[in-house]
DNA sequence: ATAATAGGCAACCAAATGGTTGCATGTCAA
DNA sequence: TTGACATGCAACCATTTGGTTGCCTATTAT
């Protein structure tokens, strides 16, 4: 879980499953196309992204073929975000009666 | 946006939500009780919480109380997590495939 | 066979991060 | 009014992070 946070706070990294998501299955050189890193910076970010399950490889010959995986994601909603929805309304709620509060 | 990613990436952070989802409104030192850290290393959490709009604080004399923010928590559930939802299936299906493919 | 292509590995670097200690300030209570 | 309490500020430190460059290996196409 706390891997999937980490690689999530990174724009480049957010944006690499962005183009993923728009286009599923690219090769490295594909995933660096109009980035303005190089291939190897590419390919840490990659590598956190797998390391997270965010994403998964299959190489093809001299290719390597990179694939989104949308579970991780989904359980940061499921067993995360979730939680912070429910009482919404009572944190709010509690948070607008103490600035009323704070004039007395 | 990015703020809030970076907020949530630790988990120093991301207890201190959780404990404020539990008890709402609590002081720096009582946010500081039972954790394995300085005062002022929960100081510098709470100022970037606070930074990504994710706690709001009230003064009340020399104490602070801090509000838990659920907005921009709901806000990355609908802008960002649902985007990965769809089409969810299809890109595991098409893994699937790919992964038979591997085996020609 | 050999050149071009796709990717991997390792060393290095600057800046950001997460933490510390020490001291200062503001507020409340006796 | 003075001591205790709640918080703030600043300097410092080690480690992690995000990036680079240079070179190596494996596969494909001519």
């Amino acid at each position: 879980m706390d891997e999937v946070f980490k690689a999530l706070a990174d724009a480049s990294r957010r944006s690499l499953l962005d183009r993923l998501h728009a286009r599923n299955g690219q090769t490295l050189n594909q995933l660096c196309e109009g980035l303005a890193m190089t291939r190897q910076a590419v390919t840490k970010h990659l590598a956190i992204l797998e390391e997270a399950n965010l994403v998964t490889t299959i190489r093809h010959g001299r290719e390597k073929l990179h694939y989104l995986n949308p579970v991780p994601i989904h359980q940061i909603g499921e067993r995360w975000i979730k939680k912070f929805e429910r009482g919404k309304l009572a944190a709010l709620g509690e948070l607008k009666r103490q600035l009323e509060k704070r004039d007395e």
